[in-house]
RNA sequence: GCCCGAGUGGCGGAAUGGUAGACGCAGCGGAUUCAAAAUCCGCCGCCCUUGCGGGUGUGAGAGUUCGACUCUCUCCUCGGGCACCA
C-alpha cells in the first residue's frame, strides 16, 4: 500500500456510487423516511466555502442516517432566478438563460467531487418553466381562495434595480441587492396576504421544538404582535368627511395625559387638507423627500403642521388638543394616527418640545413623589401608579388599562385590537428574470386569470436589456395576448414575482420534481416533512418566514398535507466561512521637504491632509496611517531621502488573497505576512467571513485538487461547533490532510502486521483486547452522540481519538482489524471516499454505504474498579481507586480509612461528607 | 434606543452543578536522517520550586451551594437582530 492519493481513489468511488444509484430515493413504505435539506444555491458560478461547510453537514446527516437504516431524501435544485443574471446580460450581451443555465452546469461540476450523497435525479432550476408553470397554477389557486389580491400601495423603489422591493429587502433605507436608497412610490401591486396568517405564525413558532432559539424570537419579533384599543376621537374644526378620527395605542392608561393627535401624512385626511391648503401640501411634500440618505433616516427630526383642527378628549369635556400632521407617523401600522402622550413616549416628548406642547405625567414612578414628579429630556416608560387621571388615579398600569379599556367600549368610543407588525408580502418585481404572474389585463374583464391549461406563461426566450427597466414591459410580442375570458385583445401583466416565491416551496417540489400538479399527495405524504433543514442564519426570517406562509397557502389549496403546514421539523443554521484578511493602505500622496528624522512623528503641513501624519519612507513611498504595523517592519526599508516626507492627500485600502501572500522566509525580517509580488509587509485583518470585496476567498475547487474532498470535508467539521463561523487556516487544512493520510497509514500497518505474537502474556493480550474494546465502545457512543447533537467537532474529536488510540494498540491484528472496521464506518459521513477505501482493504466487497451503524457494547464499559475524585472543601486532591458497586455508607467508610484523607484532614472528623456515586466524593471539615 | 447571544491557554475549542483546558492547531525538547522533509516519542494555562510538590486560574465584582466555566444579580467588552410599529 503507498500513499493515499485521493486524486484517484475520490472519483473512484464516486463513480462506483453513482452506477449503483445509491443515492437514489424512492418511496418505500416499509422503511422510515428521513428528508434531510440544504438552503439550495444560487448560481453565481462558483461555489464557495459556505457551500462546502452546508453541504458537508447535510451529507454527514443523510449519510448518517441511511447507514442507520432510514430512507434518505437528500435532493439539491438551483434557485436561479434573479438580478445578477440580468446584471451580467447587460454587461456581457448574453441572455439571462444562458448565463444560468451555463452556471448550474458549471456549478453542478464542481459540487460533483465533493461525493455528496445527493440523489442528482430530482435536481432543478427554479427558472424551469416546469417549475415556475406549477408555481403559477399555485398562484392561480391562491387568487382564487383569496390568498392573493392587487392593491395600490405605496411601494419601496429600488431606483438601480428599477423594481420595487418588499419591507424586508429594505435594509437601513437600501435596497438589500443594488445598495441604492430606496424611493417610496404608489404602485398598483401583487401581494401574498401573508399577514392573515400573522397571529398563526407567531403562535406556531413556539412549536417548532427543533428551531434554534434565536431563530423564533427573530421571527416572533418580526412578526410583532401588540394589544391595545382603537379610539375613535371626534373632530372640531374638520371638514364634514372626516368628522371623526381612529387612533391606535398599546397604551390607552396614559389617555389623560394626552397633548396632542398626530396623523402620518399618507393619511387619507392629510391628502385632503392638502388639496385645500399650500402649507399643508408643502409640508407633505417634504416629508416625501426625506428620509432619502441614511444619514436623515438616522437623526430624523420629529416635524408636525398644525391642522388647525381640534380633538375633542373622549372623557375630559374641557379638553381638546391640536391634530398635527407629523412625519413620524408611519401610515400602514394601525390606523395612522396617533394620539400623543408626551410623558410617557420619548417620540411624542421630542414632538412636544419642539412645538411647545403640554407634558403631564400621568404614571409615576413608585419611588417618585407625585406632586413633585416632572419630566425633563426623558419619557418615563416604566412602571408605577396612575396619576392626574380622574377615576384612574392610584392603579397600577395594568389595572388602568383594563378599565379605562372597559370604560371606553361602554362608551362605545373604543374597541380593542391586536396590530401586529408584520404586513402583506409585496411580490411584484418589474424585472425580466422572474417567473411571470399569470394574469391578463383585459380592457373589458378586468384582470382575468390566465387558464391552468395555458400554463406555464413562458418567459420570452430572448430580452432587450439595452434600455433600463422592464423589457417584458416593452416585449409586445409576448405583451399582446387574448382575453381567456372574451377573447379580446389584451395584455399580460408584466410583473413577475419576487424570487423567494420560487423558494417557498422548493423543498415541496422536491418530493415528486416531475409532477404534473405542483406536488402530488402521494409523494407529500410520504416524504415530507423536511426533517433536516440546514442553511445560513442570515435567511431566519426572510425565507424561512415565507415558507411557512407558503407551506399553509399550499395547504388550504390542497397542495400539501395538514401534517406540513410547518414544513420544516428541525432547523439548523451553520456559521460562516472566515479568513484573515490582508490589506495595504494606498495613499495618493504629495512628497513635501523638509528636514526631518526617518520615523519622526510629524503633522501634515498641507491643509488638505485630514490626518496626523505618521511615518514615511523612501523614493516610492509608503505611508501608513495606520503606525503600528509600519513601524515593527520599518527597520527592513532604508530611507534614501530623510528629507522627503509624504502628506497624505488621500488613501484607500487594497486588499490581497491568501494568494497573494506570504510569510517572510526568516522572521529576522519581521513577524507577519507580506506581498509575494514585491515584499511589501501587509496588514493582517480581523478574520471575517470569506467575501469577493475583501479578498479573503479561499477556493474550493483548488482545495479539492490539491487535498481532496475528504480533507475538506474533514476540516470543514472539526474544531469549530457548527453554528459557530469557523476560520479557514492553512495549517488547518493541512493538519485535516495529515489526519487523513495517518488512518490510511495506519490502515497498512495494521494490515501488513503479521499474526502476532506468541511472545505476549496471554493475560497482557486480554487486557489490551478489552481495553480496545472499550475504547471502540467509548468511540462509537461518543461519535454517535456528537452527530445526533449537531456537534460534529466532538464526533471528531472522539475519532483522532480512536486513532492515536488505535495506532498505539498491542491488540492482537484480528481485533485491530476489527476496530479498524468501526473506525471506516464511523469516519464514513465525515470522510466517504477513505472510508470506502479501507473497508475494500479489509476485504469487503460491497460498499460501506450498507454497512449499519454500529451499537455500543454496553458491557465492556462497565469496570469493577472505578476512578474516583476525592474534594477536601471542594477542592480535588487526588483519585481513589474504589469497586464499582460500593453502597455510599461504604464509600464513606473507605474514603474516611483512607490514609490521605487522614494526612489531609490532620485526623480532624469531617463535618460531612458528600458522595455521589461514579462521580465524586467531598470531604467537609 | 430596544431585544437576544457570547466572553475559558498563544489559537480553534471541550467540560452545562461534581477531576477545568478533551481533541486539534501552533510552539518546545528528543529519536530517525549525511542533511532536510515526512514520520515517531515526549512536554505544553500562569506563578513559586532543581525535583517532590504547592499556590492560582474560565471578562470584572458580589451572591446561592458541601462544591460554580455552568445558577442569580450588577458591571465591562465583543457579536447579532430590530429600529420612528404608537
Amino acid at each position: 500500500m503507498s500513499k493515499y492519493n485521493a486524486n484517484e481513489i475520490e472519483p473512484k468511488w464516486q463513480e462506483k456510487w453513482n452506477e449503483q444509484n445509491l443515492f437514489k430515493a424512492t418511496i418505500d413504505e416499509s422503511k422510515q423516511k428521513y428528508y434531510v435539506l440544504e438552503m439550495f444555491p444560487y448560481p453565481s458560478g462558483r461555489i464557495h466555502m459556505g457551500h462546502v461547510r452546508n453541504y458537508t453537514m447535510g451529507d454527514v446527516v443523510a449519510r448518517y442516517k441511511m447507514s442507520k437504516g432510514f430512507n434518505v431524501l437528500h435532493p439539491m435544485g438551483w434557485d436561479a432566478f434573479g438580478m445578477p443574471a440580468e446584471n451580467a446580460a447587460m454587461e456581457q450581451n448574453t441572455q439571462p438563460s444562458d448565463w444560468t443555465y451555463k452556471n448550474i452546469k458549471i456549478m453542478r461540476a464542481q459540487l460533483q467531487p465533493m461525493g455528496l450523497s445527493i440523489d442528482w435525479t430530482r435536481e432543478f432550476a427554479t427558472c424551469d418553466p416546469t417549475y415556475y408553470g406549477q408555481q403559477q397554477a399555485m398562484f392561480l389557486d391562491m387568487l382564487n381562495s383569496g390568498l392573493v389580491y392587487r392593491k395600490n400601495a405605496l411601494v419601496n423603489w429600488d431606483p438601480v434595480d428599477m423594481t420595487v422591493l418588499a419591507n424586508e429587502q429594505v435594509e437601513e433605507g437600501r435596497g438589500w441587492r443594488s445598495g441604492a436608497v430606496v424611493e417610496r412610490r404608489e404602485l398598483n401591486q401583487w401581494f401574498f396576504n401573508i399577514s392573515k396568517f400573522s397571529d398563526e405564525l407567531l403562535a406556531s413558532v413556539d412549536n417548532l421544538s427543533h428551531w434554534p432559539e434565536k431563530v423564533k424570537l427573530m421571527q416572533k419579533n418580526w412578526i410583532g404582535k401588540s394589544t391595545g384599543i382603537e379610539i375613535t376621537f371626534q373632530l372640531r374644526n374638520a371638514p364634514t368627511t372626516h368628522s371623526k378620527l381612529k387612533v391606535y395605542t398599546t397604551r390607552p392608561d396614559t389617555i389623560f395625559g394626552m397633548s396632542f393627535c398626530g396623523i402620518s401624512p399618507n393619511h387619507p385626511l392629510a391628502k385632503y387638507l392638502a388639496k385645500k391648503n399650500n402649507l399643508i401640501k408643502n409640508f407633505i411634500t417634504s416629508c416625501e423627500k426625506l428620509g432619502n440618505t441614511e444619514e436623515a433616516l438616522e437623526t430624523a427630526e420629529k416635524k408636525g403642521i398644525d391642522t388647525g383642527i381640534t380633538v375633542l378628549h373622549p372623557l375630559d369635556k374641557n379638553k381638546a388638543v391640536p391634530l398635527y400632521i407629523a412625519n413620524f407617523i408611519l401610515m400602514d401600522y394601525g390606523t395612522g394616527a396617533i394620539f400623543g402622550c408626551p410623558a410617557h413616549d420619548q417620540r411624542d416628548l421630542d414632538f412636544a418640545r419642539k412645538y411647545g406642547l403640554e407634558v403631564m405625567p400621568v404614571v409615576c414612578p413608585v419611588e417618585e413623589d407625585e406632586n413633585s414628579f416632572k419630566i425633563l429630556d426623558r419619557a418615563f416608560t416604566g412602571v408605577g401608579t396612575v396619576i392626574n387621571s380622574d377615576f384612574l388615579n392610584g392603579k397600577n398600569i395594568a389595572e388602568a388599562k383594563s378599565l379605562i379599556i372597559a370604560h371606553l367600549e361602554e362608551l362605545k368610543v373604543g374597541t380593542p385590537k391586536v396590530n401586529f407588525r408584520l404586513r402583506d408580502w409585496g411580490i411584484s418585481r418589474q424585472r425580466y428574470w422572474g417567473c411571470p404572474i399569470p394574469v391578463i389585463h383585459c380592457h373589458k374583464c378586468g384582470i382575468v386569470p390566465e387558464k391552468k391549461n395555458n400554463l406555464p406563461v413562458k418567459l420570452p426566450a430572448t430580452a432587450d436589456f439595452s434600455k433600463p427597466g422592464n423589457p417584458l414591459d416593452r416585449d409586445l410580442n409576448w405583451k399582446r395576448t387574448t382575453c381567456p375570458n372574451c377573447g379580446s385583445e389584451s395584455m399580460r401583466e408584466t410583473d413577475t414575482m419576487d424570487t423567494f416565491v420560487d423558494s417557498s416551496w422548493y423543498f415541496a417540489r422536491f418530493t415528486n420534481p416531475n409532477s404534473l400538479t405542483p406536488t402530488d399527495k402521494k409523494s407529500t405524504d410520504y416524504w415530507m416533512n423536511v426533517d433536516q433543514y440546514i442553511g445560513g442564519v442570515e435567511h431566519a426570517i426572510l425565507h424561512l418566514l415565507y415558507s411557512r406562509f407558503f407551506a399553509r397557502a399550499m395547504h388550504i389549496t390542497q397542495h400539501l398535507p395538514m401534517k406540513s403546514k410547518e414544513p420544516f421539523t428541525a432547523l439548523f443554521t451553520q456559521g460562516m466561512v472566515c479568513h484573515e484578511t490582508y490589506s495595504c493602505f494606498k495613499l495618493t500622496v504629495r512628497t513635501v521637504t523638509g528636514n526631518f528624522e526617518i520615523g519622526q512623528e510629524i503633522i501634515g503641513t498641507e491643509s488638505k491632509a485630514k490626518s496626523t501624519i505618521k511615518f514615511l519612507i523612501q523614493d516610492d513611498i509608503i505611508v501608513i496611517n495606520k503606525p503600528k504595523k509600519a513601524f515593527k517592519n520599518g527597520e527592513k526599508i532604508t530611507v534614501t531621502n530623510s528629507k522627503t516626507i509624504a502628506v497624505i492627500l488621500s488613501g484607500t485600502t487594497e486588499w490581497f488573497s491568501p494568494e497573494e501572500v506570504s510569510s517572510p522566509k526568516s522572521e529576522e525580517y519581521f513577524k507577519g505576512k507580506m506581498l509575494i509580488k514585491n515584499g511589501a509587509p501587509v496588514e493582517i485583518g480581523n478574520s471575517i467571513k470569506m467575501s469577493k470585496s475583501k479578498k479573503n476567498v479561499v477556493d474550493p475547487i483548488d482545495i479539492i485538487e490539491q487535498y481532496g474532498a475528504d480533507t475538506a470535508r474533514w476540516f470543514v467539521m472539526s474544531d469549530s461547533p457548527p453554528d459557530r463561523d469557523v476560520e479557514w487556516t492553512e495549517a488547518g487544512i493541512d493538519g485535516a490532510w495529515r489526519h487523513i493520510q495517518k488512518v490510511w497509514k495506519l490502515c497498512s500497518d495494521i494490515l501488513s502486521q503479521k499474526e502476532i505474537d506468541s511472545k505476549v502474556d496471554p493475560e497482557g493480550e486480554n487486557i489490551n483486547v478489552m481495553k480496545l474494546k472499550k475504547a471502540t465502545a467509548l468511540t462509537i457512543k461518543g461519535v454517535t452522540q456528537g452527530i445526533e447533537d449537531f456537534a460534529f467537532n466532538k464526533a471528531i474529536a472522539k475519532l483522532y481519538e480512536f486513532t492515536n488510540f488505535l495506532s498505539k494498540s498491542y491488540a492482537p491484528r484480528k481485533n485491530k482489524i476489527e476496530a479498524l472496521g468501526h473506525l471506516a464506518v464511523l469516519m464514513q459521513p465525515m470522510t466517504p471516499h477513505l472510508a470506502e477505501e479501507i473497508w475494500a482493504a479489509l476485504g469487503n466487497s460491497d460498499t460501506i454505504m450498507h454497512q449499519s451503524w454500529p451499537k455500543v457494547d454496553e458491557t465492556v464499559l462497565l469496570e469493577d474498579n472505578i476512578e474516583i475524585p476525592i474534594q477536601i472543601n471542594g477542592k480535588k486532591k487526588f483519585e481513589l481507586s474504589i469497586p464499582r458497586d460500593l453502597s455510599i455508607p461504604e464509600i464513606e467508610n473507605l474514603v474516611l480509612e483512607d490514609k490521605k484523607v487522614f494526612s489531609l484532614t490532620e485526623g480532624n472528623k469531617p463535618k460531612r461528607i458528600i458522595v455521589i456515586p461514579g462521580r465524586i466524593v467531598n470531604v467537609v471539615l
